[in-house]
DNA sequence: AACACCTGTAATATATTTATTACATGAATA
DNA sequence: TATTCATGTAATAAATATATTACAGGTGTT
């Protein structure tokens, strides 16, 4: 995982500062889930966690795929997507010039 | 700068998660400067640098001090209080314990 | 005195994030 | 067929974060 340019280093940051979010990080570095699994040991509904899976997915840190079951449910596997940021000043400042300063109607 | 649990990783994954922020940390990795400067630095008014400042300085990424130039006037220098964090999801996981879930009335 | 810089904050408005509630669908099992 | 457990989304509410505007006080210089 290769992080290009400020704006991706700020998605990354911004997926990951979120305690519940944090927690499947955890979660998914101990072992796959799928959804309403993840639900149930985070202890939160499957529309928030949607939205909690989809912040670290489009931050590219998690991934999901559909996998069928024996008993023929088909439901979403997620895991994690191994990344490792050394977070530090020089590296700051070497994407700050990348980075866009505020996102608004085009 | 060691990272004792998972409401501190947060609080400055927080501080980080921002375009000026990033950007403040890159200048005063540079050099220090004083809060109508950084402002200049930056384009933005001081009361929302001030908003910016005072995330990092909570997160213990930044300290100001005041000074008197030669002039006779005070100024607040800010300077980096430089760190160095391995974002992994080991990491992630060794704090995710000591992450409170929750900041309400009590 | 008026101007040019420095310091700061309170009140308010706007935008974004987070959380909840209400739906809808499909397959296996009792 | 009624229940259970899986998938998902749309609409809305509530909470935070971000940004702006309007102040106020200090010192040195013209």
């Amino acid at each position: 995982m290769n992080i290009q340019n400020g704006d991706e280093l700020l998605r990354i940051l911004e997926a990951l500062s979120n305690p519940y979010r944090l927690k499947i990080i955890s979660i998914l570095h101990q072992e796959r889930q799928y959804v309403s699994q993840l639900a149930r040991s985070l202890g939160i509904s499957r529309p928030l966690l949607y939205l909690h899976l989809q912040r670290l997915e489009e931050a590219n840190l998690i991934k999901g795929d559909y996998e069928v079951s024996d008993k023929g449910k088909t439901m979403k596997y997620f895991e994690l997507n191994p990344f490792f940021i050394e977070l530090n000043p020089q590296f700051i400042t070497e994407l700050a010039d990348s980075l866009t300063l505020k996102k608004k109607k085009e």
